[in-house]
DNA sequence: AAGCTGACTATGG
DNA sequence: GCCATAGCCAGCT
């Protein structure tokens, strides 16, 4: 585990910024990738604090399991986080995400990150 | 220092 | 399949 710890934030915005355009994932999955199980919440409060960090992250592909749009009042305009998602091919309705099933990308599963 | 909070999830009724 | 409950972990008050 070693350096895991002060750097939980910063492999949160790593995986994000991987995640594909067109993509999103959960911030259970994310945990779990980062063997954290269970630190889903902290997921969503480095999503929070994401706008600290140098690099863009799309912290929009990032929803919760069941594709509800749990964050969108975190983001600048009320609908920022869905026209930015339905642009990237997402069918949303009611801050919910249709066919999230067939857009979800687990980085636990992708080889390349590995 | 102790308790509350939250962009979560799994489980049981 | 929807609602309530209980774990979860780190930051904030």
């Amino acid at each position: 585990m070693m350096d895991t710890d002060d750097h939980f934030f910063f492999r949160v915005y790593e995986v994000v910024k991987k995640i594909p355009p067109g993509r999103v994932t959960s911030y259970g999955a994310i945990a779990r990738y980062l063997g954290s199980a269970g630190a889903a919440r902290m997921v969503g409060w480095a999503m929070n604090q994401s706008h600290s960090h140098p690099d863009f992250v799309p912290a929009h592909r990032v929803v919760n399991r069941n594709g509800l749009l749990t964050g969108k009042h975190h983001f600048d305009g009320v609908n920022l986080m869905q026209e930015l998602l339905e642009n990237e091919g997402a069918i949303i309705e009611e801050d919910r995400i249709l066919n999230f099933r067939e857009m979800f990308w687990d980085p636990a599963e992708e080889p390349d990150l590995w």
